[in-house]
DNA sequence: CTGTTATTCCATCAACTACTGGAATATAGT
DNA sequence: ACTATATTCCAGTAGTTGATGGAATAACAG
């Protein structure tokens, strides 16, 4: 009896340690967060993270042995996809565990992204209000794909790229308030730089979209 | 600018994946869900796992240099502990996420406690609403250091080898509820198949302690 | 100071992992 | 059928990890 239930034991941390294989890469990490903000080729992930094609193959083919991801066919190429929701939030806790045991993550994020502390974040439930209200603009700057694979119900898309063309679509009398991919994309902060040069009232979403997906708020797709 | 992002999110990635590494041993895998239950020291460990002292001293720097473990000194003897909550409620989600996506974890589960599937458990919120009533009697079946260092508010302490023993300790006039590590333990699944033989009402509870502190439930703690 | 117990350090070996470049496969277009 | 593109498969190599046994260290009890 003892017996079987050792067994049992080992056989399922071994189970278990099929998942933590396969994010015990920064490789792997990488592309599970990209395909988190939507599904991607393998040459797109490859151009997008500067690694070897033939290198983001293997990394996906163990990516998908631990079922964290899922492919499509298209024609002759093929697109990855996170396998499902709590695959996303698993490595978005993932994150939040790094940030909260290890030193060197507040750090690095201290260092590069220099006015992130100056501005403190808007909450989520304090946006979920604001949105009710109407006195404010929600904007996602990430890639226009990303945008269309799934964003804030009710933000509007102008990626970081377009921002400073298309200033004039904002109002003034608003408050507008940013987000991107999480705690430690660059893309807010950078937008929000700029639109506060132009006198703009701005205020940052804490983290990015795969945490409030996670808190189960709404979401909506497609341009 | 691109650069240095690009630098910054490689960085960030490779602490994330410390993290990633820690987990990705069945073994540290197994200290981890030990020590999330309450503190050990290293022997008690290695006689808990059956590996040797060495191995599981070297397992434990590792998950130490990765910050998930702390530990204290007293005498001779050196107690290891898991971090904090946060690390706790990350393997568990761990699991989470083997048994959400890889069909082996439940496959093992089902061939080896057999009659988990019968008996539907009983859900958190259920329980709390029971325990207001008083018609509920809450019982750890896990060995009494566990019980001692954190269990649900109003449970007593009843580890499965006294069981047999302590029947009369038992009302057979209330719903008799039992618990123990986590969705995998077979702990609770034995006592209660003993309970029913004898004529008791029972149900198993959910899951186990870490999801129940993981929900921000109610913990008592000393025997 | 000596012996005992608990733990860590160190060296070693076998097993595994990450990346590379080149060959093979699959799909679509001509 | 022929070509081009996207992806995967296959070897080879360098580097890393996991387990083991023996030596070193640290705290304590006599």
């Amino acid at each position: 009896m003892t017996a079987t239930s050792a067994e049992l034991r080992s056989d399922l941390h071994e189970q278990f340690a099929r998942i933590g294989k396969a994010v015990a890469s920064p490789r792997r990490i990488e592309l599970l967060e990209l395909l988190c903000q939507g599904e991607r080729s393998v040459d797109a992930l490859a151009r997008a993270t500067g690694m070897t094609v033939t290198n983001v193959s293997q990394h996906l083919q163990e990516l998908s042995a631990a079922r964290l991801v899922a492919r499509r066919r298209d024609g002759t190429r093929i697109y990855y996809r996170a396998a499902d929701d709590t695959v996303c939030s698993f490595v978005t806790e993932l994150g939040a565990v790094a940030r909260e045991r290890l030193p060197e993550v507040e750090r690095l994020a201290a260092e590069h992204i220099d006015d992130s502390t100056k501005m403190e974040p808007l909450t989520r439930s304090e946006l979920l209000r604001r949105l009710g209200r109407g006195d404010t603009v929600v904007v996602d700057v990430r890639p226009m794909e990303e945008y269309a694979s799934g964003h804030i119900a009710g933000a509007i898309s102008i990626p970081l790229d377009e921002l400073g063309r298309r200033l004039r679509e904002l109002p003034k009398t608003k408050l507008i308030v940013a987000y991107c991919r999480g705690p430690f994309c660059v893309l807010a902060p950078q937008a929000l730089a700029l639109l506060r040069r132009r006198g703009f009232r701005t205020r940052r979403l804490e983290d990015g979209l795969p945490e409030w997906r996670a808190a189960g708020l709404p979401i909506a797709s497609g341009s």
